[in-house]
DNA sequence: GATGAATGAGAATTCATTCAT
DNA sequence: TATGAATGAATTCTCATTCAT
């Protein structure tokens, strides 16, 4: 994870991930059948994980607005506990072969959009958020919005060091992106 | 810019550009000294464009709303007019060995968020944005949200076929995100 | 060893050494990071060879005149062994990018030519040869006349196909170079 | 010249030729036909000098020792005005594809060993030079001699800096080299 | 399970040579 | 004569994958 998250899907070799992982060159292979199967496998588990947050925040109480805050502030807080987790998840989406194209990854990560979507079309048929939201592009733009955003805390163009300031930006997070689809 | 948008940095071969550009394989190192520096050097490029437009609207007329609106509504008319360009700039940003981490397209998404945030804090003194605003958290949260929408567009996640699809995101995406700015 | 003998540096390619080798192209890059720290592989082994000869000859027993002579039927001997060596230890020390201008090859180069020197000081100081000898001047000299004389050998243009022309060479080599230092 | 001295014959490139010779790419096309022309008629340049020069002393007065030091100061001489015209000399005269081999550059070879072997042919029979002389070991064994102190002039291990150094450096040679093949 | 040498196809890079201007 | 862009074959280097131990 720590090397795709490093390198990329082309850029990482499989030396790296058996160095990093401090085992024989040839072990991996007896555990992954190649590196596409590595990496789908890594990807997958990340965003299984995602994915059940996701969806435990969509059939967890309370308003729209607040299960796409508590998506946020999450997404936030995963990246604190797990930064690299966090790239991999972001950044291998689309530029992996196979991955964005077909295959499990984009079918995950229309998955992900799907169900926040599905949030924003129930806020918006309860009144919770404005009535000609469009799901999708709101999912996109939650999404993207915590993507960069993320990336950036990462890449330490956001200041994300200490407790107040990772506070002040998922507040900064919230008020925009959720606080954007409220009622006018 | 095509190929590269096409298949990422690793996976583009020099000689897939030479083709792509209709040139003999040698005349590529002719121009460039090596992959590197051909990918700096189209990124920069796509970087400029966009720099540029988000200084033209930084010093345009308007309220910060409306600067914020016009950046999005540019982008997703490049977007529709040279998809490829957007690929590029939007998702080789990071994956590519020494662009994020250093150098000189690191220092072009610093000045882009940069131009954004500085929008932001003008507007949010002037009070069209509300004051608690955090400008660069906006700002990266507006760009993400503009990058993740366009590649679902070109991934055909979210429509953008007809013109009045189209209008639909810009709207969308404006609405959120530069609505979610606004004072309370 | 014998690749680049026979074509030198540039123009051996690491499919001949491989090919040579019998074993696999990439194989060579599994024991050398690259083609210069091959050739730096091979003379120094060759290096180390005709170092421990001539240490051994200073520090054997014999005045300076024999320990010269030692040095010289010596050379030769290895010649007639193992020609290819004698071609790479002679021919490829210059040409090579990095090899003498700096780094171990020319540091071993020097060492060489500072044991003969010093059993030239020696001699000179105990009166086994002439008092005015220039030690360094006479180690190159040695080291040149066995140089083209064992090249001209390779070559063909001395004749050493048999056991009596090899000694001819010889005792030609040594009256001459060893010859020409004794006491007036 | 130079630029073969420097990175020998598949080391030089015809772009570091033109640059030195402060010319377009192209022009080195237009006076010579190819790389291997070039060469030949650099190294024919230079070896017609050195061969002339030997020449002169083979035809010209004194005894064999005479004519045997004349060459060896000559040599020192050219070397202080022309070093890198001394390297092509001597560096190019094996590690070139088909020069040594076959070709003008052997040939030219060959003639100077054979007139310096004529020298002391001549100086044998004339009870100058020892009477069981060697002529050609004899030639390769001076011709060597000087190379490789030479090279080692240019190497900065030789030192011949001063006047008085490169003196010392002549006598030294002379001494040995021709000394060695004095009448016992 | 574990190791790392061995393989070879694929991609980057170099550079002599040609050629239009 | 002079220029330097254009070409593409030759070569180095990389790295996923296999395999014997």
């Amino acid at each position: 994870m720590r090397v795709f998250a490093e390198k990329g899907y082309h850029g990482c070799r499989i030396a790296d991930v058996a160095r990093q992982a401090g085992v024989a060159y040839g072990l991996v292979y007896h555990y992954f059948r190649n590196k596409d199967e590595l990496l789908e496998s890594v990807c997958a588990e990340q965003w299984t994980i995602f994915i059940r947050a996701l969806r435990a925040a969509s059939e967890g109480p309370g308003a729209a607005t607040e299960q796409l805050a508590g998506i946020c502030r999450f997404a936030v807080d995963v990246f604190r506990t797990a930064p690299a987790a966090v790239r991999v998840l972001l950044l291998e989406v689309v530029p992996t072969p196979n991955a964005f194209r077909a295959g499990s990854t984009r079918q995950t990560f229309e998955e992900a959009v799907s169900i926040v979507a599905d949030i924003v079309r129930r806020g918006a048929a309860r009144g919770e958020l404005r009535a000609d939201a469009e799901p999708t592009v709101a999912a996109t733009t939650l999404l993207g919005a915590l993507e960069l955003t993320l990336t950036s805390m990462v890449a330490g163009i956001v200041r994300g060091g200490t407790e107040e300031e990772i506070e002040r930006v998922k507040r900064a997070l919230v008020d925009q992106v959720v606080g954007g689809l409220a009622p006018r």
